[in-house]
RNA sequence: GGGGAGAUACCCUAGCGGUCAAAGGGAGCAGACUGUAAAUCUGCCGGCUAUGCCUUCGGAGGUUCAAAUCCUCCUCUCCCCA
């Protein structure tokens, strides 16, 4: 159970850019076999995704290793709206929204962390009630300069953009958590690292020691370039259905492969050199999907995968349509909802990328004929509606 | 408080009285090629009852036959000075 300290050690540099530092590290985990991890999450938006998982997968490996990890929600933050996106404030959350979207996140990430051993908190404990003496006595401890340092600010300073200072009181607000909890680590993507600092520094102002930080790399999305995030577009979340969560990884650029492997698995990375890329990332696929969802389910989405994709078949479930009489395709598409607009499925018709019982459909007046048992309509590279004969669901009017 | 610059489609950015649904780049989508990889080539990329019509260039008014472009007010952002 309890390993040699360089042992720990290894296993927790596994993945890891930087820890500050490794030799107080060390000196805290002699000193106290049960080190208080702190990490912290906003419940503004409830859906992880694979990103997410790198740390929550570090956090693991921690908690085997015997410490306790301390999940912050950051309900008060959340309430407040994070500004910093850029020009449009978000909508402030209520409590209920944050309640939910509480639970959501914990369920989901108790796919990874063993839900006995976490300790979760909400910084509403503590923020609520510092109340404006409180800020004011916690922001007179940094300064505007100290401030101006971080990478983001002083970009977005330089180039003319605007930075609240609400902003600025976000890494204090952070860094007064480690106070409060009286953190040995945090942990965070290495985009938190300023902020992880300015704990430390808060915690050596307010007489503790300062937290060990640790941070992880930050997860390319399926584009393989930016950072994964769902406003990106370029995210696989774990909820994501097992179908939908393997075609995604098989979309990531070879590329990225070996860090998906290192970031997201247990697998040796070395082992997979030897591996045709694809066999490569089926095997990725198959280990992500299993581990989200099942093993059966890992096969069958590969079995459907190499179906569809490889030899160009038809998905074993798709939505169905009733229709009660001959349609022009493309307002049947528009009404469903299918497509954002008729505009839309007019471009893909005339750019071949329709099909109607595996036939490329190029005219955009394409009426779609009752004369076959089943109709199966292909729009778009992933997209199938299997069409049905079928009775008007209302006939009053 | 004073002075200056600016707000354009998902993002960045041009346009500065008609030829503007608006150049260019990125993202995205589709086709070819493939391994739903990469690279490359091609096309698309506001909506519709579609050779035309409608709504868009921060917001509201105004000038004009005609406005993203000119004027007025408003909102917001940035810079310089105090």
């Amino acid at each position: 159970m309890k390993l040699e300290i360089n042992e720990q050690l290894s296993i927790i540099n596994r993945g890891t850019v930087e820890i500050i530092s490794e030799d107080k590290l060390k000196a805290k985990i002699d000193k106290k076999t049960r080190l208080r991890i702190k990490f912290g999450a906003d419940p503004t938006a409830p859906d992880i995704h694979l990103g997410h998982t790198v740390i929550f997968r570090k956090l693991k490996q921690l908690q085997e290793l015997g410490h306790e990890i301390i999940f912050i929600i950051g309900d008060f933050t959340a309430r407040i709206g994070d500004p910093s996106g850029r020009l449009q404030t978000r909508p402030k959350l209520s409590h209920e929204e944050i309640a939910s979207n509480a639970a959501t996140y914990q369920e989901q990430v108790f796919k990874i962390l063993d839900r006995e051993k976490t300790t979760i908190v909400f910084n509403s404990q503590w923020l609520e009630a510092i109340g404006v003496s409180g800020i004011m006595e916690l922001s007179s401890h940094y300064t505007v300069a100290r401030m101006l340092e971080r990478d983001d600010f002083t970009k977005r300073y330089k180039e003319g953009k605007e930075i609240t200072i609400l902003e600025f009181l976000y890494p204090l607000l952070q860094g007064y958590d480690s106070v409060s909890l009286k953190a040995d680590v945090e942990i965070g993507g290495t985009d938190q690292k300023f902020n992880l600092l300015v704990g430390r520094d808060l915690q050596r102002d307010y007489g503790q020691s300062p937290q060990v930080v640790i941070t992880m790399p930050l997860l390319e999305g399926t584009d393989g370039v930016r950072k994964m995030s769902k406003s990106y577009g370029n995210y696989i979340g774990v909820k994501d259905p097992a179908k939908e969560m393997f075609g995604k990884i098989m979309s990531i650029p070879d590329a990225i492969m070996p860090k998906y492997f290192e970031l997201l698995t247990d697998i040796d990375v070395k082992s997979i050199s030897c591996l045709h890329p694809k066999e490569a990332k089926q095997l990725l696929a198959r280990e992500l999907v299993s581990f989200y969802h099942s093993m059966d389910e890992a096969v069958m989405a590969q079995e459907e995968f190499e179906r569809v994709f490889g030899q160009k078949g038809l998905p074993d479930e798709m939505q169905e349509i009733c229709v009660t009489e001959a349609v022009k395709l493309i307002d049947l598409l528009a009404e469903k909802g299918l497509v954002p607009s008729k505009s839309y499925i007019r471009r893909l018709i005339s750019q071949g990328g329709v099909r109607v019982n595996d036939e490329r459909v190029t005219d955009v007046e394409f009426v779609v004929n009752l004369q076959e048992e089943r109709i199966v309509i292909q729009y778009g590279k992933r997209n199938f509606v299997m069409l049905k004969f079928g009775q008007p669901l209302s006939v009053t009017d």
